[in-house]
RNA sequence: GGACAGGUGGCGGAGCGGUCAAUCGCAGCAGACUGUAAAUCUGCCGCCCCUUGGGGCUACGAAGGUUCAAAUCCUUCCCUGUCCA
């Protein structure tokens, strides 16, 4: 891109985000001419991304297209006080090769979007895992109790009486330290991240830097709607995930959903997003599908995906790509099977399944316990789950 | 350091000696329905064994104890919150 004005650039960062402390500071920071230092912070033990991460990855992106340098700071030192949300307080802390190979990982997968040539990959670690005790002081002297109480988590689990250990507190600190440490010019967080940004913002002040502008990405709601897409949740779409997997996946979100899945994670324009708001659901759903699968595949992996669903889950046929497990018995019962075979939990659970009629083998609904022969090749269906048999 | 309250299944939250694998709500799974989904309705929802109904095992913070019998009583310990210092 060459010489587009600061307008220009501010318009184009500005898209897609849900708020931004302060436009006035960016258009200042722009004027110096220079590539700015864009941060953003991952958690180091989760490195499988979904498209909940791709919200962020995108604006990112959007940087670099602007010539920025952007910094993908994975918190491995802030990573062991733990998720402050609530639970999991205490988290084994990841060895040093554990923390390489979720780096390793991270970096295959966020160069799918982002541009490797201005991404500049860093670890927390390598500036706090030094800090004495005395640095720490001084660094907790920058902010006091009551500001950090007026994060919203904070304030709430005070009220509500759960525990917050001390240690928690040194989690907006430290990241914000880290802001310090980058001289970070823009740091980027979805919603839920705008007080440790802020916190940023402050301790750069403490610190004598001019203050990084902050800017933070709408939440992605989950596959169901509600919750914010997480992992732990199961409400994800994994950016790694097969294509059939993903239009699956995506086919079962609500129609009021695809509209903001339109918005966050596709270039579609708003005007685009009202005449797809005309036409049919299903089709429309089916489009969104195709346009985020492009992403991550390729179109024809797109296009194949979705025949491929309108064949099984529309025309209810035996999928393509069936997982096959073999079965070394001479013959087993279908409870047995089903257990072995991952379609149910446990045994237990493949007993209540057949006995709600809910398992098909060979397209045949079975109500009884019936015992399968081996060798043999048999393609059982329960609900979405689809195996192939072998012996 | 002292006083008090509490720790139950993925979560919330009943039960307070047997009829408790544990009410109920949420989440989840399956079936019906549909344009996919949602909504709705129905069933399921610890593990294992035989089976259209049973049997066994493991569970209510941890470890002991009382009892024919404990999630429920006692002891010690661990953890959390509140108030006082």
């Amino acid at each position: 891109m060459t010489a587009i004005s600061i307008d220009e650039q501010v318009t184009y960062l500005r898209k897609g985000f849900s708020e931004m402390i302060r436009e006035e500071d960016l258009r200042e920071r722009l004027k110096l001419g220079r590539p700015l230092r864009v941060k953003a912070g991952f958690d180091p033990t989760a490195p499988d991304l979904h498209l909940g991460h791709t919200v962020l990855l995108r604006k990112m992106k959007h940087f670099q297209d602007l010539g920025h340098q952007v910094i993908f700071l994975i918190g491995d030192m802030t990573g062991l006080i733990g998720d402050p949300t609530g639970r999991n307080l205490t988290r084994p802390p990841l060895s040093r090769e554990d923390i390489d190979r979720n780096a390793e990982t991270y970096k295959s997968q966020v160069f799918k979007i982002l541009d490797p040539e201005k991404t500049e990959v860093n670890f927390n670690s390598r500036w706090l895992e030094g800090m004495k005790f005395e640095d720490v002081i001084r660094l907790c002297s920058h902010y006091t109790v009551a500001r950090i109480l007026e994060r919203d988590d904070f304030s709430k689990r005070y009220a509500d009486h759960t525990p917050i250990s001390v240690h928690e507190f040194l989690y907006p600190l430290a990241q914000g330290y880290d802001s310090v440490a980058l001289k970070a010019d823009v740091e980027l967080g979805g919603n839920d991240q705008k007080f440790n940004l802020l916190v940023g913002r402050e301790l750069q002040k403490s610190f004598g830097q001019p203050p990084q502008i902050v800017a933070t990405v709408p939440l992605l709601e989950g596959l169901d709607g509600v919750e914010k897409m997480s992992k732990s949740k199961g409400n994800y779409v994994g950016i790694t995930e097969s294509p059939e997997e993903m239009f699956r996946k995506l086919m079962s979100i609500g129609d009021d959903l695809m509209f903001r899945y339109f918005e966050l994670l596709t270039d579609k324009t708003l005007i685009e997003i009202q005449q797809y708001k005309k036409a049919h659901p299903k089709e429309t759903k089916m489009e969104l599908a195709k346009l985020i699968i492009a992403d991550f595949h390729s179109r024809a992996d797109a296009e194949r995906a979705a025949s491929e669903w309108v064949r099984v889950v529309a025309g209810g046929e035996v999928p393509a790509d069936i997982e096959t497990v073999s079965i070394t018995e001479p013959s087993l019962r279908i409870d047995k099977v089903l257990a072995k075979a991952g379609i149910a939990a446990s045994t237990s659970d493949a007993n209540r399944l057949v006995k709600a009629g809910s398992v098909e083998v060979n397209g045949q609904k079975i109500t009884e316990f019936i015992t399968l022969a081996f060798p043999g090749e048999y393609v059982i269906r329960v609900g979405k789950k689809w195996k192939k048999v072998t012996g």
